[in-house]
DNA sequence: GACAGATGAATGTATATGCATGCAGATGAA
DNA sequence: TTCATCTGCATGCATATACATTCATCTGTC
């Protein structure tokens, strides 16, 4: 079986999936703990920033989820606890009863103003560690990937 | 409230942790799609080969857990339904009372034979959409980021 | 050899992720 | 209008993730 470990060699290496992983992993701990201390994660910050994005109104689970890329089951429980935090509040839709609109309370607010700065410190560091050039090119090609996404799950 | 939007477009634009995300998320179903009729995940099967790369006489959970960037209590939990699939088997070390070590079986053999072309296909089908170059470029600009996980941990 | 401190791993708790599925409400065709 | 279908969301289930903590064992020092 001395053809299999070299499979596994092959895939250790080569498997861009593998690498998404972990430096998701990576950057999701660096992250979490620069704003550790206000009692979000980077995976709520950036569910937040998205809601704020939708603008005042809010907007709706679904759409939300296609944006972030995130299935619509997901981003229903994920939402959970930002609601039981205060930072965001769920209405039903005026159009469509089966809709559910999510928007940004004055909490949700505050909190994006008192994480903005940690967040750029984290981001600055992630930047200075692996070279202005290379933080570029990686943000540029994980957008290429984000570009694809559509054609991958087709 | 109007900077917070502003806040909130920059973190949700620039955000390298969020584009990790997404993409460790979407590249993710995609593997995993791919691999499904075996009955394991591409985390599963990542898992399996650096068990694999340890060679036949394993290696301690930590050590397995510090290669593939993770942390040991998760690596603990991740094997578990991998020793139910009979892929894994765990063997007290008989140096350190303490460690445990994780050996693949020859199921665990047997089904990264079975992946591998599959696991081939997915990534050849990534690198088509993305282009080679892009996909190259993302495979180094990971490496860079995996390259300094230690700076960000400490 | 005894003990303090270091280390390997598991557990408690909380969140993240998505597939299969179910249900309620919307929508279009007859 | 009525019904088949579609659509938006939630739930059941399984896995992934990691921090704080605990327990057992190891190691170096005396």
């Amino acid at each position: 079986m001395a053809d299999v470990l070299k499979m596994a060699k092959t895939i250790a290496s080569e498997c861009v999936a593998h690498r998404a992983r972990q430096v998701a992993r990576v950057l999701t701990r660096a992250y979490d703990e620069s704003i550790r201390s206000l009692g979000i994660q980077i995976s709520q910050l950036i569910l937040l920033v998205a809601i704020a994005d939708a603008g005042d109104e809010g907007a709706p689970i679904g759409q939300i989820a296609k944006v972030v890329l995130m299935d619509q089951t997901t981003l229903s429980r994920n939402i959970v606890p930002l609601e039981k935090a205060g930072l965001v509040k769920l209405m039903s839709s005026s159009h469509d009863a089966r809709s559910r609109v999510v928007v940004l309370t004055g909490a949700g607010k505050r909190m994006i103003k008192a994480a903005y700065p940690r967040w750029k410190a984290a981001q600055r560091e992630v930047r200075r560690l692996v070279g202005a050039a290379r933080f570029e090119a990686l943000h540029g090609d994980l957008g290429a990937i984000v570009g694809i996404a559509d054609d991958l799950s087709g």
